[in-house]
DNA sequence: TATTTCAATAATTTAAATATATGGAGACTC
DNA sequence: GAGTCTCCATATATTTAAATTATTGAAATA
């Protein structure tokens, strides 16, 4: 790796004389006294082994070396002035890109919002969503490739002391019911009555899947007579199952609130059993945070937490 | 004008350890210390107030800040690599311009030959020949518009003392007569002969036709009494004249040597007479001297130097 | 000729960058 | 899981570089 043959300094010295013609006017210019001019022209000059400038005449002539010299100046300062803008756009969420990761629930029904109300305070930020797996999103946080994520499943135990955990909400998943299901007039129903339905789940690998699972079974129930009449993997695909009459399903109710409010699924009550799951946002503590990161937990999250969580302390 | 916020070094730094993601091995490569790496990263990191490399994990990654940063710091440091360059060329003389100031006659039939003996020497320096009256020619040296030319005339005093001038050649004006000129049979004319002819001229303004004037004058010839059949600004025109007998004309030597090979065109011998002057090469010894001139003046010229120019000594 | 201006030089002070030495945190070994 | 290794941070000391003040010399101005 070779050496430096000059500074950054000495350039903007160079130019400020052949702006000003004069060593002593760039002193002035530059804050500086004269020798301070002189002895880096001076340095400058021997590095290079050029003549730079033409002392002889009334002001100081740029030679021919010095006019090289000054043309690729001019430009690595422009470079570094912008450089330096770029940064400050960063530094004040002028620019730069947020990642955020999520789970398909959230990915779909929650980010949005939040991404949309951030881009409308910060509309120079990228925004960038990624929607993986708990797990998959637990390790792209803790290896930096997404600033913070928000989870509605249990993460591996490594990662969980890993990464710092922030309980953000409480996401209820609701029975559904098709409109037309002779359960859906009952007003509440109990969790024995959950044997009588045939179900549309998410696939087995699936966190929210996993996560009702071991819901249901805490409470008692026995997973194996529950019946399942199919499985797909997209909470859509389950909406339209349901709608269609062909089961029933647990689902986020923040999935579903255009369908509660348009009367074309029905949202049962069980009185003996909660079926709901906590979010949470997960970030790495031991890693640089970006002002776009911090904004977004401080500004957007609280916004759409629930009361409860630490974001509307902090 | 703006404080710089970073330097140079700092920047090879930044560059070295993205590239081999540690500081350890990016001091090693740049061979200093460990720590002078680190100090020099976080002076960056507090002056831009950016973080830049994230020291969580086993190497240090950059962070989004440091990527943009990276961007600029390699265009940056790219420039400087090739203003390295440029200068190095222009020192070994791989580049730049020598300009190369001449009156209208060595202009003409001189300097073409010694340039392309010095391109093909240093074919990547360019040359360029600017022909203009002495005059001129010599304010251009003066003021460093010009590296260094060569004019028969006579300087303007004040320029004489503040150049410096370089007896280089003698070039004689020889008379030339049409082939078919009944004097062109003589073997020897005398100066009385020259009112017998008619003359085609250069303008009185030309260098060349004030020399020959003074010159005719000093020898004692009343130049009232020579016939001007004509006055033209082109030494061509002044030879396709003469060899359409339309006249004699005193033409440098150098310029006729193929029409006296090809034999259309008559030199005469004037026993009592030589109309002979000074070539002067001038250059500025108050001004920077390019290389390119250095060599120029040292290397090609004295081969076309009369044997008792001080420019064979050199 | 005297005066002013500009750049170079010398000597000193100040500041900055580097090196040495040391400590702590995480990763790898056995 | 204790020991070792590696890597980065920090503290102090040293060296190096750059700036300042003061002075000189040269050229331009009056």
């Amino acid at each position: 790796m070779p050496e430096l043959p000059f500074t950054l300094d000495q350039l903007r010295i160079l130019k400020a004389i052949a702006a000003q013609g004069s060593f002593k006017k760039a002193a002035d210019l530059l804050y500086v006294t004269q020798p301070a001019v002189s002895l880096q022209i001076q340095n400058l000059e021997k590095q290079l082994e050029i003549t730079i400038f033409d002392r002889g005449g009334r002001k100081a002539l740029l030679t021919e070396a010095g006019r090289l010299l000054l043309e690729y100046c001019e430009r690595i300062l422009n470079q570094c002035d912008e450089a330096c803008k770029a940064i400050e756009d960063l530094n004040s969420l002028k620019g730069g890109t947020l990642v955020i990761g999520a789970s398909q629930t959230t990915g779909t029904y929650l980010m949005p919002r939040m991404i949309g109300l951030f881009r409308q305070k910060y509309p120079d930020v990228s925004v960038q969503l990624q929607v993986h797996s708990t797990r998959r999103t637990g390790w792209s946080v803790a290896n930096g490739q997404i600033d913070l994520a928000i989870i509605g499943g249990q993460l591996p135990s490594d990662l969980e002391n890993l990464l710092q955990v922030i309980p953000y909400a409480t996401d209820e998943l609701a029975l559904v019911l098709p409109t037309r299901h002779p359960l859906s007039n009952k007003k509440e129903l109990l969790k024995e009555d959950l044997y009588k339905l045939n179900f549309v789940t998410l696939d087995s690998q699936s966190t929210t899947r996993k996560v009702v699972d071991k819901l249901l079974q805490d409470s008692g129930l026995d997973n194996q007579r529950l019946k399942i009449e199919m499985e797909l993997n997209s909470l859509e695909a389950i909406k339209n199952a349901v709608q269609s009459g062909l089961g029933a399903s647990f689902l986020p109710v923040v999935s579903i609130e255009r369908e509660l409010a348009a009367g074309t699924i029905h949202k049962a009550f069980i009185s003996d059993l909660e079926v709901k799951r906590e979010l949470k946002l997960i970030t790495n503590p031991s890693r640089y945070t970006s002002r776009a990161s911090e904004v977004f937990k401080k500004n957007i999250l609280p916004q759409f937490a629930s009361s409860d969580s630490p974001l509307r302390q902090m």
